[in-house]
DNA sequence: CATGAATGAGCCTTCATTCAT
DNA sequence: AATGAATGAAGGCTCATTCAT
């Protein structure tokens, strides 16, 4: 199953490079490889061996992240009130979206370096069109609305978050503001309250 | 008025050069100097005199676009209907968001390179402070929203079709569609039919 | 005589840039023919009409002080004790030399822009010979010292001087300083006092 | 103790870009590592890993000098006559100084990019101040000459030296010839027979 | 005479990637 | 496996000088 065992100390570089990785990522630094390895003291071939590119680096990064969301929409699921359900998911996503730098490049490139990635993406993909599909059966969601409108949605929210707020402190504030908005829209000829 | 007059080889020069720009940001091409000089069959020196940087560039090449949206917006002021002015401004907005790649990083920025992009940059920001009040006394829209957030939501809508299609053709399709959503939100607890 | 008479504007012209030029000497700036231009609100081919290289300009800079220098030395030549006579020449060129920064350039060059820094520099050159032959004559100096060794050692004593102090206020003293040692030794066998 | 060993291929591609940059500051071409790169027949990017900057490498190529030079000093030590080791050590820099074209800058240079310069600067500046302290104990030099100003006029009598001579073959025995000339002022009152 | 736009060689520096050790 | 030296294309920018207007 797994690819290949891996040696212990070969382990313990790989996660000392994605530690570091994440450290620059969320300093807002760009991921350069000869970077993370002159700070995780290795050599830049070590890197190479164990990240191809800079993408593959990112999404090892990003996937802690991608299947904390993964479980908190699992989560979801099993809300009884599909409003509910699809709200907290999407609460939880954009969250995710502002709080962590590495989430928007890995969901927004249309290709993925590690399949792991790819199943990651497919299963919030499904959570999402599940969660949709449940509240627009229940009416409360507009019909032309769709699963991957929801990723779109969710990134340009956080993105307009970002384009608001200088101050990282506001930003789950305003992004929670701004989706809140949305909602009501979504939630469509059935308000809320 | 007009600072300086400009020969009439250097304007030729000049409009050469934001042509050439133009069509570097249509292709999505990222614009270097060096390489608008060459494609313009000028020298580099030549380039860098017109605009000692590529943000200088960019926002002489978006600043028609910026023109033109200022434009819409004061005939905006004219609608009496005051949700359809608001309405109306905003839908402007994003098409040239999603039709124009040199708007958002223009938006964005923090600082301008020309005055004439703080000047329209100004003006549209009042123009969103005026139609949006008149909503909202109008009652026709969530009091905690600001013009500030009208810019920002409307990158962020931009930016949501953008993650969605692939295609530039169904840009402004699905950048509308994501607008009336919010919209609808953005009325509120008044639905719009 | 005059070459031709200039006509007055050309004059103003000329004036002005020399003006320019000697302000960007005294603040350490290097002297780029453009900046001059733009500076003095002229355009570079003027500038370069009157002054085709940078020499030629720095030159014109240095021409007063050089003049003065001169009547200095001729002053001095008045002067009946030949030692003091010396003595007094030297000292005003090293504190020209650390005074103004379009001097040691010139002097040091091995050729000139203009046919008056020659003609100055060669009556300097005279003075020095002058001066220093009837100190020798007095035996006043060491014989193998000759007027051009004259030269680079005040240019030496100035660029001590500078290498010495970073506090500019400090430069006239150091400079006298280190003449007034170099002096004693130049004095040998025949104690000063 | 050594910072990294340093591998012998990358051993050999130093000694070869210091060697190179030798004959270039020999030569009295300015040290630029693009140019010094093509030279060597090595990549821009090994140069620029070895030196950073231009001042890094010139200290790397005036170091040897300045090695010799302490090692001159220290010798002076153990000279009995206080003058005599004093007008070595004096002798011995100014040589260097108008020899070898790498050490004015260094020393002149208020920061230093190697630690090793400032090391041997350090100690050049202690052994001065010792060999003055002895001559000066033994009533043998002015009392307001400092080692500070010993370094500058060693720097001064250089370049009064490359002032006079076009002819680099002069320079030494003119520089010599100076540098007597300042000493019998150094010696004062107390002439030197 | 004056202007100042245009030129473009030339220097600096970075960084993704390869490969010998 | 790990290392890290080497590579060199690529991009950025300046400035002395010319020449059309």
């Amino acid at each position: 199953m797994t690819p290949t065992p891996l040696r212990k100390d070969a382990a313990r570089n790989r996660e000392r490079i994605v530690a570091i990785a994440r450290a620059l990522v969320d300093e807002g630094t760009p991921l350069q490889l000869n970077d993370v390895a002159r700070r995780a003291g290795l050599g830049v071939g070590t890197v190479y061996r164990h990240f191809p590119t800079a993408e593959t680096l990112l999404e090892a990064v990003a996937t802690p992240c991608l299947e904390a969301l993964t479980a908190h929409g699992e989560q979801a699921l099993t809300e009884p009130d599909p409003w509910r359900a699809l709200e907290t998911f999407l609460y939880r996503t954009v969250e995710a979206q502002v709080t962590d730098a590495s989430l928007s490049p890995v969901t927004v490139a249309p290709t993925d370096a590690l399949p792991r990635t790819t199943e990651l993406k497919e299963a919030l993909r499904s959570l999402g069109t599940t969660l949709l599909d449940r509240a627009r059966a229940a009416g409360l969601v507009r019909p032309e609305v769709s699963a991957a409108d929801l990723t779109s949605l969710m990134c340009g929210i956080a993105y307009a978050a970002q384009v608001h707020s200088r101050d990282p402190g506001d930003l789950v504030a305003t992004a929670h503001r701004y989706l809140s908005t949305l909602l009501e829209g979504l939630n469509g000829k059935a308000p809320k309250a």
